[in-house]
RNA sequence: CGCGGAGUAGAGCAGUUGGUAGCUCGUCGGGCUCAUAACCCGGAGGUCGCAGGUUCAAAUCCUGUCUCCGCAACCA
């Protein structure tokens, strides 16, 4: 069983901004299961990177004054600076404007053209610069982005696609031979229920309206659009279409691409299909975890809440924060961060139990036997039932882990950390002590506490590197080189320990959280409100009197079938004509309490059909706070009234 | 009737080949004193969303219903 090779990788992030916590969880989880690779002795290839093409980073620099790749220079390096703090130990930093993988992913363009994969055809749609997004007439709101709400500007563009549609029924077989392909399984029905069988649209992979990107080989006047361009990395990172694909031939397929729940269309839909156009063969796992939410819900810029890991780090250490994020948020599932949440858990599970019993263990040693276990021993009750426990946490450990259970993983290796505090208890060393006639087996209880804190340092390696090697460092024994050390008692031959510094201190729950409060009030930035507000384009007279603004009352009013959100209203804007507008207000209305009431109506929007209803019009409303919307009342004013 | 997930002790979660309801934190009481006011033991606290049904027996299976969430779809 030589020649084992593990290959995992992270997504590669986008570098328009600084990273925040969420990042950091994916990027520690794939750092996990590397080092534990590692030490099991895989060979182990770890890749992580940057994706850095696309309008909004040429956008961006450009406001900056200065040349896209300077701009993302510099949000890489604190990326790197990142990972580097947080002991990531990637083996590769993959970006995407590296001229090998701008290279290579020009060849598998040019690979899957020549092979009739990718057709000229047009595009046509609402653009969204920021967002980099089109969008149809439809999913435009008020001619704006669905996503980030600023205006869209209409475009159309001659541009290249991919036959995803070709590869439909072969996604489908796959998934079907390999159940494991999707984790969680819940996110396979997504998939094939969403858009596999509701029939897949021809992927647009190039654009023509901006330069920042890798250009299109048969075409130079189109870049590549970001999915062909980011997810190839995975094999480019390797070599592939390189002079040395010696990585390609000896990693690929990839064991786990571990990515966020966002992105997994991207990774189980369109990556597959291009590596089935190139005929290469599927990686053997996507896990899409959970994301970290901030209580009050998602984070995000807008909401002013991103946690900033560096910040935490600093304030808590590295492996406290790892330890939280491996342990808090459950497989698969989303996991709720506070600062009350950490702090529990640094003094519950770190300094309580494991700091804790690593500090009475040497302190007794030191006490008792000066720092160094003497050989002569008897054992006695006990001591087989945590020699068992550690032999069986083992078996749990790697289980979990193996699956990319981090959190039971680790539930499972306190668990034999609280075996071990007890232990202490029931062989009660300290009334050992008392007499000299006991010296022996008060050296054997020693010998295994140092044993259980050795094993241990091997359990949490793969979390914790640097308290790994702090234990190890405290009980006197070499740095680690095997997993399978964790297996049975008996490695060291004795323990000269040494007295180290507290590897947790205990945190003061209420006055540190008294502290956050007053540091995140300091830090408070500028009124978000008044830079979104600057922020928006200015307009002209004309282009607001462009826009027909009436007052309209409602006569009728019915719920929109098939849609959450719709009432359909029926108005009366003076015409005599009744009109239908559907407005997505069924959330914060009852039908019946508007009825009779008269609105503002953009009277001249050109129509459009929403769940079947054609809506000619929208009415005025407003985003009050707490995602709640109040619709402006008129009542009083004559149907028909311009508004201005 | 779009697809799917969830509703279990104050909080966060386990718990399907149906058979006395578990874990972590918190709380209350006890023990110990080696240790970071830490550790160990014990108690209290749940009509397992609601209503029916199948069964000797249902958190677990079936039907209906309410609520929350994810994805999709539409938030003119």
């Amino acid at each position: 069983m030589d020649n084992k090779k593990f290959y995992i990788s992270t997504p590669i992030y986008y570098p328009s901004d600084k990273l925040h916590i969420g990042h950091t969880y994916s990027t520690v989880q794939a750092d996990a299961m590397a080092r534990y690779k590692r030490l099991q002795g895989f060979d182990t290839f770890f890749l992580t990177g940057t994706d850095e093409h696309g309008q909004k980073i040429e956008d961006k620099a450009k406001d900056a004054g200065v040349t896209p790749k300077e701009y993302v220079d510099n949000i890489v390096a604190g990326i790197k600076d990142l990972w580097k703090l947080m002991n990531i130990s990637n083996d590769k930093f993959i970006r995407t404007t590296d001229e090998y993988h701008e290279k290579a992913v020009q060849k598998i363009f040019q690979k899957m053209y020549d092979k009739g994969d990718i057709y000229k055809g047009s595009y046509e749609g609402l653009y969204c610069k920021p967002c980099e997004s089109f969008w149809t007439e439809t999913q435009a709101v008020d001619g704006k982005c669905p996503d980030c709400g600023r205006p869209v500007i209409k475009a159309s563009e001659e541009a290249y696609f991919f036959k995803l549609s070709k590869y439909a029924d072969r996604l489908l077989e796959y998934y079907e031979a390999h159940p494991d392909f999707i984790a969680p399984v819940s996110r396979k029905n997504e998939m094939v229920n969403n858009f596999i069988k509701p029939g897949l649209q021809d992927l647009c992979i190039s654009r023509s309206t901006f330069k920042w990107g890798i250009q299109v080989p048969v075409n130079p006047e189109h870049v590549i659009y970001v999915w062909l361009d980011a997810l190839t990395n995975y094999i480019t990172a390797l070599g592939y279409n390189s002079d040395d694909e010696s990585l390609y031939e000896k990693f690929w397929p990839a064991d786990v691409h571990l990515i966020g729940k966002d992105i997994t269309r991207f990774h189980t839909i369109y990556w597959p299909a291009f590596l089935m156009s190139l005929e290469l063969p599927l990686p053997e796992k996507v896990y899409c975890h959970g994301w970290v939410l901030l209580e009050g819900g998602k984070m995000s810029k807008s909401k002013g809440n991103v946690v900033d890991p560096v910040v935490l780090a600093d304030r808590y250490g590295v492996d406290t924060l790892r330890y939280y994020l491996l342990r808090e948020v459950a497989y698969g599932s989303d996991g709720v961060f506070s600062n009350e949440n950490l702090i529990n858990r640094i003094n519950n599970d770190l300094a309580n139990d494991l700091g804790n019993l690593v500090s009475r263990t040497v302190s007794m040693v030191e006490k008792y036997f000066g720092g160094e276990i003497p050989a002569e021993r008897v054992p006695g009750e006990f001591d087989d039932e945590i020699k068992a426990l550690a032999a069986e946490t083992k078996i749990n450990a790697e289980k979990n882990l193996d699956e990319l259970r981090f959190s039971d993983s680790l539930t499972a290796i306190w668990k034999f950390i609280s075996r071990t505090n007890k232990y202490i208890d029931e062989t009660a060393p300290w009334a050992l002590a008392k007499d000299e006639a006991n010296k022996a087996r008060l050296a054997e209880v020693m010998y295994n506490l140092c044993e259980s804190i050795r094993i241990i340092s091997v359990f949490v390696a793969p979390f914790m590197p640097d308290t790994s090697a702090e234990i190890r460092k405290q009980l006197g024994i070499g740095e680690l080189k095997n997993w399978d050390e964790c297996g049975v008692f008996g490695k060291e031959a004795t323990f000269k320990v040494s007295k180290g510094t507290i590897i947790f201190p205990r945190i003061d729950l209420e006055k540190e959280l008294a502290e956050l409060e007053a540091a995140q009030k300091s830090a408070e930035p500028v009124n978000p409100l008044k830079e979104e507000i600057e922020g928006v384009a200015k307009i002209g007279i004309d282009d607001f009197a462009k826009v027909d603004l009436r007052v309209a009352k409602i006569t009728d009013c019915v719920p929109v079938k098939k849609a959450k959100k719709l009432l359909q209203l029926t108005l009366d804007d003076g015409t005599g004509t009744p009109r239908t507008v559907a407005s997505g207000i069924a959330k914060y209305y009852q039908p019946d309490e508007l009825i009779g009431k008269s609105i503002i109506l953009v009277s001249n929007l050109k129509p459009a059909v929403l769940c079947g209803v054609e809506s000619c019009g929208m009415i005025l409303a407003a985003d009050a706070p707490d995602d709640d919307v109040k619709v402006i009342f008129v009542d009083g004013v004559p149907a028909g009234s311009k508004v201005r």
